[in-house]
DNA sequence: TTAGGTTTTAATATTCATTATCAATTCAGC
DNA sequence: GCTGAATTGATAATGAATATTAAAACCTAA
């Protein structure tokens, strides 16, 4: 038994319901994605790049994309690119971001997690995911 | 006396401190942006269209980042594009969007920011703006 | 008002991330 | 192992945003 049973399951059952074939593709992709907490296309691509034979990026997309359909993955545009976030690496971690220097600090608020479903409840959502960035400077950049 | 003072008065301290002209176009685009809340460059092209002579994409893209830059402005990625939000229109608003029908509703909550102030306070940064976007279902779309 | 120097514009080319295309290959069920 | 459908890889295509550049607009000072 691997080490991420319950996801390698959420994904065999979502092949399986949408009649999708289990590749050695989308295994390599899989193992690679369940040991990061978020990812770029590109940088699965080169990864993946010295496995033989090759992986081509637009099956990386493609695999990724896939797997936020089978709930493994939430994409997040960040500056130019999309993060392809692993779901199951947070508790729901969200971001304070220096726009000095670059630096991301990761966070979780159970109170402002609390806040945003009142906030939800009382627009009539329910909530599935969401995003929560604070751009600021950190303590470095402010001198 | 325009609808506007408080914020071509902003554009223009702007463009003073930085030797930038003020000119018929970006007057046009300052026009149109402070009547939104929010718009894309390509709206935004489309809604000048009609002027003439024609205003440049260009123009725009470089126009609406400079209103980013004299605070005017906020830019924010959204699916595949970038939406410039008018940051005059808002306490700070933030986003609930039905990922089923696309609605977005658009809230702002006192109690949130705060405990985002204090996060960041407890990680040394100084927060300048923030994004929050909540995604679900809306009533209609959870049948 | 005009000349000179700078900024800005418009049109277009370019870049870069992502998606579409499609022939060849691989997979799953019989 | 067949057979039919899904998938892949290579590459072309798309689309948003930026860079380029010659021409136009702007500002200032004489």
């Amino acid at each position: 038994m691997g080490k991420h049973p319950n996801h390698i399951g959420l994904l065999k059952d979502h092949l399986a319901k949408h009649q999708l074939k289990l590749t050695r593709q989308r295994e390599h992709i899989l193992t690679v994605f369940l040991n990061v907490e978020h990812i770029t296309a590109e940088q699965m691509y080169r990864m993946l790049a010295k496995k033989e034979p090759h992986i081509g990026l637009a099956t990386i997309y493609r695999t990724l994309n896939l797997f936020c359909e089978a709930g493994l993955a939430q994409a997040r545009h960040f500056g130019t690119q999309t993060q392809y976030d692993n779901v199951s690496h947070k508790g729901h971690h969200d971001h304070l971001i220096c726009t000095g220097c670059g630096k991301i600090v990761e966070f979780e608020n159970c109170d402002i997690e609390r806040l945003q479903e009142e906030v939800a409840r009382r627009n009539g959502f329910s909530i599935k995911t969401h995003k929560l960035e604070l751009y600021g400077l950190c303590s470095g950049c402010r001198h």
